[in-house]
DNA sequence: CTTGACAATGACCGGCCGGTCAGTACAAAT
DNA sequence: ATTTGTACTGACCGGCCGGTCATTGTCAAG
């Protein structure tokens, strides 16, 4: 059962780590001062310092959601598929979705980044888990025949690089096309390769 | 024909631009202060300002002239194959090998990176001269028939991105294997695809 | 109403760093 | 020898921002 006080302790964090989401999109992961994050968050800059430990804490904390809210959905929309094709496409759409819904956090997030926080999430348990539930995506594939031999590990960080970029193009885009046509290239171009078929020439 | 002092600010700049290479590589990019590439290129902080107007001059020199020699690299490399997969292959093989020369630096210029700069390159001209050299590639490919109908800017886009993530891992592994296995890898990916062969399975 | 505990505040501090500029050293010109 | 020109120096400045803490508000218990 929780306290009064961790009620109100989870409600102020939640709101500084919104009020952070809003203000990274705004300026930039590195010139999102705790100041405006404050402001932001109807708070004094001191109010912010009951609730986190430092900057780093809260920038960590915001990104750390979000992308576990991502992920979270990206799990889903995984176990939904029932062909390696399917799985595929299912989660590249819904990747991109989730970034098409918080264009303005994301855009910044990319574009810009911190040395010490860019790194840690890209080495973080996120990051990993990501590419994880990728290779394991490939990895079933395989167990059924439907994919070659081939690293998945490897193979998985490739799609996610590209997953990664076409994300950043349509960010930039101002009427990027719908998730599941850029869902749908991208598994055709990883599943089928582009090489020519008989049909298609 | 150039004046002794033309010749002496073509030779700070470029001990400028190294030194600062060198820093960008040990500290990251946004933590690479002014006076710390001076001290590495043994003058002092003014007599950078002398041949800079900002640190943010520095850096985007920097960052420009060694992005222009890997560009260079990877047009020579795109020429000399006579197929699509290997022309493919090629780039990609060159591009690996080059960032496996530049570990140091781009390490830390991808792993860090500061908002204005970041997003200068994106979207600076290097960038898309890239993604444009690749789609091209892609777009001879299609002309002979070697490759299906798709959208050849955003198959660049995805290509780049599979790289770049690839790259990154590589920096990150002691024992990256070599260059062109990896090229190998890729060019494997993105020409056949991840779909069972009738011999493979 | 008083009190005391604690949440909230925002002025302030200190360190950092980009950028400046008065001064130095040295060479060339007179 | 003296003056002029100039490449170079590095101490210094000002602004910025993360983090602190003495003060102020709030409210529930007595």
């Amino acid at each position: 059962m929780p306290t009064k006080k961790q009620v109100v302790e989870e409600f102020r964090c939640h709101a500084i780590c919104e009020a952070a989401m809003r203000v990274v999109g705004r300026k930039g992961l590195a010139k999102a001062t705790v100041q405006e994050i404050a402001r932001e968050a109807g708070v004094a800059k001191g109010t912010v310092y009951l609730y986190f430990p430092s900057r780093d804490a809260i920038l960590e904390k915001t990104v750390e959601a979000a992308v576990g809210q991502l992920l979270e959905r990206l799990r889903c929309a995984g176990d939904k598929g029932r062909t390696f094709a399917d799985s595929l496409e299912l989660v590249l759409a819904a990747q991109f979705a989730f970034f098409d819904e918080n264009r303005d956090f994301f855009r910044l997030y990319f574009a810009s980044g911190e040395s010490s926080e860019d790194r840690r999430l890209r080495q973080s348990r996120n990051y990993r888990d990501h590419i994880e539930h990728l290779a394991e995506i490939i990895r079933r594939g395989r167990r059924r025949g439907e994919v070659k031999s081939a690293d998945p590990e490897r193979a998985a960080i490739a799609i996610a690089g590209a997953a990664r970029d076409l994300i950043l193009r349509r960010i930039n885009e101002k009427k990027p096309p719908a998730p599941e046509v850029d869902a749908r290239f991208l598994r055709e171009l990883v599943f089928r390769g582009l090489e020519a078929s008989g049909r298609d020439r």
